[in-house]
DNA sequence: CTTCAAAATAGTAATTATTACTATATTTAT
DNA sequence: ATAAATATAGTAATAATTACTATTTTGAAG
């Protein structure tokens, strides 16, 4: 079940991903990734943050924006969606644990529940102060 | 501004969505609609849908699925994704109160945060009995 | 260090989800 | 009943993503 070989466009993706506290769309790594691989195709780079993702080394988000975005941090924590400017960020928070949650309602619940996260709604920063209206 | 008029289809993918309590997505709706105006378009479901939540009457719901999801109930509330089958449960379970969450994380996030919503994650109960993997 | 099969790539085509366009029909205020 | 505004069906267009294919890269084995 397909060995993984490497491959620098790869590898390039994922330090890419590790290194940025974004949450960018396919398209936007694609732009960085082409500054060093110009002639990179973008379903390379759809390919590889579906392996990367299915590895486990990253995670896809995604949110009433348009398209998906990826999140250089696989492990599950809580998100704020600015609804102007569309853009993810982190929220300085601990995640939502498991065993935090209503054990009452997690026991009615007829399914096997594996994870949870939470998404905050509003406007950011930037945009409050960008959009006087 | 657009002064809303009246349509006898506008009206029935308001009453359909207000009577399931499942999270279709726009086929699902047209589906269902056409039963009844057969030749509806994808089209005007779409633009009703849009319209509906810009209403405020329903909402978009986005997540790592496919296509939106719509919601007959546009209060905010919490959410059950099943990874096998992709439906989108409610959870019976209050729905996160701005004011019970970390005064002290929201101070310090640099932005307005309006609204929030917890997404669970995992197999639902009809998955885990159909699939004995 | 060559060989070679497996896997990855670039480039392109296809698919899916959604939105835009347009001529016709419906709605509603007068 | 009339007429302007809005909505519709049907179709075309766009955006996001996935699939396909011939060629290149990778890495294990000789």
């Amino acid at each position: 079940m397909a060995a993984l070989k490497h491959s620098r466009q790869r590898d390039a993706i994922k330090y890419n991903m590790k290194h940025r506290k974004d949450h960018p769309t396919a398209d936007m790594v694609y732009a960085d990734i082409r500054k060093e691989f110009p002639n990179i195709s973008l379903g390379t780079v759809y390919r590889n943050l579906a392996v990367l993702t299915e590895m486990g080394e990253i995670r896809k988000l995604s949110f009433e924006t348009g398209g998906d975005h990826y999140d250089g941090n696989p492990l599950p924590h809580n998100h704020f969606v600015c609804r102007k400017c569309r853009r993810v960020f982190d929220l300085e928070e601990d995640p939502l644990e498991m065993d935090h949650l209503d054990p009452e309602v997690l026991q009615n619940f007829d399914g096997k529940v594996e994870e949870c996260s939470i998404t905050y709604y509003g406007v950011c920063g930037e945009c409050l102060r960008e959009n006087v209206v």
